[in-house]
DNA sequence: ACGAATATGTACCGAGCGGTACAGATGTCG
DNA sequence: CGACATCTGTACCGCTCGGTACATATTCGT
């Protein structure tokens, strides 16, 4: 895999995969948040010292976001292939499922956007937050076309209210990202979809679902 | 009204009112959750120094412990209006829209609970996320029990898993009020609430559904 | 009046935070 | 070989955090 940073013709080599580094501080903040995730942490977790981290990756706030990337690319992957599928129901349905799956981790309880959001209460955090909530409100964006196209398709409801119906499937995957982060098993966060499911707010009845 | 605070018989008299300053301490939790709260902030404030807050409340945690149970006792009434409804579909759509309107202050946007559980990422905050996760973690009982109660009285299925309704409520519930949190405004809250009540997933066909 | 008890304000503590200055190590160029 | 550019480690910066020592002020019981 080619590294995706950019790494100087001239000068001493960098001794360490950045790669793998920032893995590893992805995990980190995946568990604490941005805030709680302190340098020492990082540094820690990564092996490396913090010159090596500012000079490799910027600063903290920079590190997140490549790490927020990598999170995006490498465990979000189901959310495009969620609303790749043929329906609405289908839509969410993979996507919550897979959402409780993914977040569901022992390890890495949670979603790390989740758990990173709220945790950004300082004023020197106010960019990291504006960042998270902007990526969110990205996915509902995502999310209410898709249901539009639904309505076209015709599998929900001509009057449904797309806007409502986005922000109820994000309120529930990002509430189920939340009881994850609170302990919530796997069994327990596959009930919730399947109770969420089984009242599906807007088909059709000459829908087929699923 | 009478104080809750032990007030003593000897001594220099108290300057200020701890009601006061508690209900000042509570805005302040609520807008930037627990460990966003700094000492600063709060003395500020509630217009007293340092080592009055001491004096008055202990410290830190304890003073926030004291300004959850003003919240729940002057903002979260509505909950155990909601537990007395005489369905569980009443009981749901009660408990959804107050706490739409309860969390959709712009002044004081969500809920105080969920704002400050993600803070406590530092070891310090432990016991107030262990506090926090608690309390969330008895609503849900109440919730799981008025509900089994609804499955003797006939208004929800038989079959339904109790766990799994009361959990789904709760992930709603938390992640409207982290979407409140984020800016979304009292419409739009409300607008979710109708979503998840047309989808109402354990109704029985025989069963008023208001 | 006097001691006990509590509240108040100033001024400070140690710890942890994110971030960096600086010197030495290691590499590619001419 | 240098000149230059980059990475690495030590050791430190200023700042904010939660919390407190201490002297002073104000009330009570006796």
């Amino acid at each position: 895999m080619k590294s995706s940073f950019a790494s100087a013709v001239v000068g001493r080599p960098r001794e360490f995969c950045t790669e793998n580094a920032l893995a590893a501080a992805l995990k980190v903040f995946w568990r604490k948040g941005y805030e709680a995730a302190s340098l020492s942490d990082l540094t820690e977790a990564m092996g490396i010292t913090r010159p090596s981290l500012y000079c490799a990756f910027g600063n903290k706030e920079e590190l997140f976001k490549k790490a927020l990337d990598l999170y995006e690319r490498e465990k979000l992957v189901f959310i495009d292939q969620a609303l790749a599928k043929p329906t609405a129901y289908e839509t969410v349905e993979f996507l919550l499922m897979k959402g409780a799956d993914a977040h569901a981790d022992p390890e890495n309880p949670g979603c790390m956007g989740v758990n990173s959001v709220l945790t950004c209460g300082g004023i020197a955090s106010e960019s990291v937050r504006q960042e998270l909530t902007a990526r969110r409100f990205g996915l509902e964006t995502k999310l209410r076309e898709r249901f539009e196209r639904a309505k076209v398709d015709g599998d929900i409801r001509k009057d449904t209210d797309t806007d409502a119906l986005a922000s109820y499937v994000m309120a529930l995957a990002q509430g189920m990202a939340l009881q994850a982060s609170s302990g919530m098993d796997l069994a327990g966060m596959r009930g919730v979809v399947k109770m969420a499911l089984q009242g599906w707010p807007c088909g059709c009845p000459d829908a087929k679902v699923a």
